[in-house]
DNA sequence: AGTGCCTGCGCG
DNA sequence: AAAGCGCGCAGGCACT
């Protein structure tokens, strides 16, 4: 075992030249490297011990080298990753001279790879075996470093950047964690519900017999024992021949017809969703062990939002929430945010009149109690509509009231709107900045201003340019929406951290795994998550929970007044959250 | 058999 | 078919 730097603050990690082996160079602030080690793969969970909590470690993608590290035990207290950051440095309209980072598209390259193989890792990390993504060489690794400390240097105010730049990082480490946790999951809930559902679970080449049943009913009132109820083009034609002249098949615009298939056909397709997404093949793949565990990619949306990739985690249907269940002896701890768009946009653009309507849980009655519209309902519409870029229809009618009780707000993402309509770019609070456009819209906006330009040709240009406005327009809400979010789950992770670990005998299980004997996250789902916790640490886990969010949000607007207010349930079943 | 697109619906 | 943003996934279907 070699030794550690304790003076140093980062311990960058990279692939050596020989096969297997791995390199960590410690680096003090200014850049200057004080040891450097060749290790095997097998020694880094001894070199991640040795250097203790302080430590931030540098790699090129957490997807590839924490899951190791989480199965052999160990969690890591900070860490930059440097496909994420060089994503968000690289667009960012904030750091300065980012031209050096565009050139390594390496980088970028690896942005592009589907789904971060979680399955992977330790084993190939063991054997040596090259997997695509990042560069990983430590020389790679060390000059991209460089170049991200260079870009964050040369910007004229680093210090929200940093802080998203952390943020993202420990987002990072949250989705590995909650992949190594999973979420605690009763198979038997699960089945019960699908079986109350749908009925019985069939045979191979069957559909369940409540399916089945409305299937039937379907084909009676339409008169054709061998309809099609799965294709939509079949389906479609077999509507029109009884008279219902619908344009699509889908579920609001078959409500509005009045025909005896139309009531089976809505429930056969409810039904037909649930057994499709989420029925016993679903549990089959993606839950084991009484954990469902899904893919999260941290950084997976343009706005800084997470996406997922596989299990389908930010799709769970609220039906199936009952089957999230603690352990024995453990509860959930569930918590979210309502209306957290709406707030971070009062806060971002210091409208202290929407952040007046904003103090306590429902903002929604806030406006509604100023006066500025007369229901709940409206004010809902309104506030969607503003944030989206509604104009038409109820949304678009209630929007001008708004811009007139809260002008600061309404104005932040006008503003932002009309960017986006000419072609620029916009930053959420922190500093992510929204892609350039496209060449494809390019093209369009400049032929519409050529002279030669026909009606058509106008018409799809500013068609084009609103749809970018909206774009625009949501992004800079729910770009810092997310980075509030990232804020409360790294606040989050780390007060979990320092929790004492529950004795042995009380443990969920004897895996050893790090999460079996503390509270540790389980779900997260953009304004949502779930903690599970062993008992004993319920209340010191929810007020984690608690003092995170309220961290979170002086870390991002320090003493602007902006409630944020927390729905939060310690119960054992999530559906009672 | 593999692909890429479309429709529809689940989530925020 | 949403009006009004961001996603993933399943099934059908046309194409190779």
């Amino acid at each position: 075992m070699s030794t550690t730097d304790a003076a140093a603050t980062w311990s960058v990690v990279g692939r050596g030249t020989r096969d297997g082996s791995v390199v960590v160079v410690d680096l003090h602030a200014d850049g200057s490297e004080s040891a450097r080690r060749i290790i095997d793969a097998s020694t880094l969970t001894g070199e991640v011990n040795a250097a203790g909590a302080a430590r931030r470690w540098v790699w090129s993608d957490t997807s590839r080298w924490y899951p190791a590290l989480l199965r052999a035990g160990l969690q890591v207290s900070r860490c930059h990753d440097l496909r994420l950051c060089h994503a968000i440095l690289r667009d960012s309209a904030r750091a300065a001279d980012a031209g050096d980072l565009r050139r390594h598209v390496e980088w970028d390259a690896a942005a592009i790879e589907a789904a971060p193989a979680a399955a992977q890792t330790l084993f190939d990390l063991e054997s040596g075996a090259t997997t695509a993504g990042a560069p990983d060489h430590i020389e790679d690794v060390l000059a991209e470093f460089a170049r991200q400390r260079d870009a964050l240097g040369a910007a004229h105010d680093p210090g929200p950047l940093r802080l998203l730049l952390a943020a993202e990082s420990a987002g990072a480490l949250v989705a590995a964690e909650l992949y190594d946790a999973g979420v605690p999951w009763d198979v038997g809930v699960h089945d019960g519900i699908l079986t109350e559902m749908l009925g019985e679970r069939p045979g191979a080449g069957r559909l369940p017999t409540k399916i089945e049943g409305l299937a039937a009913e379907v084909r009676a009132a339409l008169g054709d024992p061998t309809a099609s109820l799965d294709s939509q083009p079949k389906l479609l034609r077999a509507l029109h021949r009884v008279g219902v002249l619908a344009q699509s098949t889908s579920r609001w615009e078959l409500a509005e017809h009045d025909h005896p298939a139309i009531a089976p056909l809505l429930a056969y397709k409810k039904l037909m969703r649930m057994y499709t997404a989420n029925g016993w093949a679903w549990m089959q793949e993606w839950v084991g062990e009484g954990r469902f565990r899904p893919v999260y990619v941290p950084g997976g949306v343009v706005t800084g939002r997470w996406a997922s990739s596989g299990g389908g985690a930010l799709q769970l249907p609220r039906q199936l929430r009952p089957a999230v269940r603690a352990d024995p002896g453990w509860v959930l701890i569930v918590a979210d945010v309502a209306q957290l768009e709406p707030r971070m946009l009062a806060a971002m653009s210091g409208d202290t009149a929407l952040a007046d309507a904003a103090r306590g849980t429902d903002l929604y009655a806030g406006i509604v109690s100023e006066g500025v519209v007369g229901t709940r309902q409206e004010a809902k519409i309104a506030v969607l509509g503003a944030m989206y870029g509604a104009t038409t229809g109820d949304s678009g009618r209630l929007v001008p009231a708004l811009r007139r009780a809260y002008p600061r707000a309404m104005g932040l993402v006008d503003h932002a709107a009309r960017t986006g309509e000419d072609g620029g770019v916009v930053s959420t609070w922190l500093g992510r900045t929204s892609p350039p456009p496209s060449v494809a819209w390019r093209q369009i906006q400049d032929l519409a201003g050529t002279g030669d330009a026909g009606e058509r040709d106008q018409a799809r240009a500013r068609r084009s340019a609103r749809d970018r406005g909206r774009f625009t327009r949501n992004f800079i809400v729910q770009g810092t929406a997310a980075e509030w979010a990232l804020a409360w789950l790294a606040e989050l992770r780390q007060q979990l951290a320092r929790l004492e670990p529950i004795p042995e005998e009380d443990a969920a299980d004897r895996s050893g795994r790090v999460f079996s004997r503390r509270a540790h996250l389980a779900f997260f789902l953009h304004d949502e998550i779930i903690v599970h916790a062993p008992a004993a640490q319920a209340e010191a886990a929810a007020a984690a929970v608690r003092d995170a969010a309220a961290r979170a949000t002086t870390l991002l607007f320090g003493t602007f007044p902006i409630d944020v207010p927390l729905d939060l349930q310690i119960t054992d079943d999530a559906a009672k959250g």
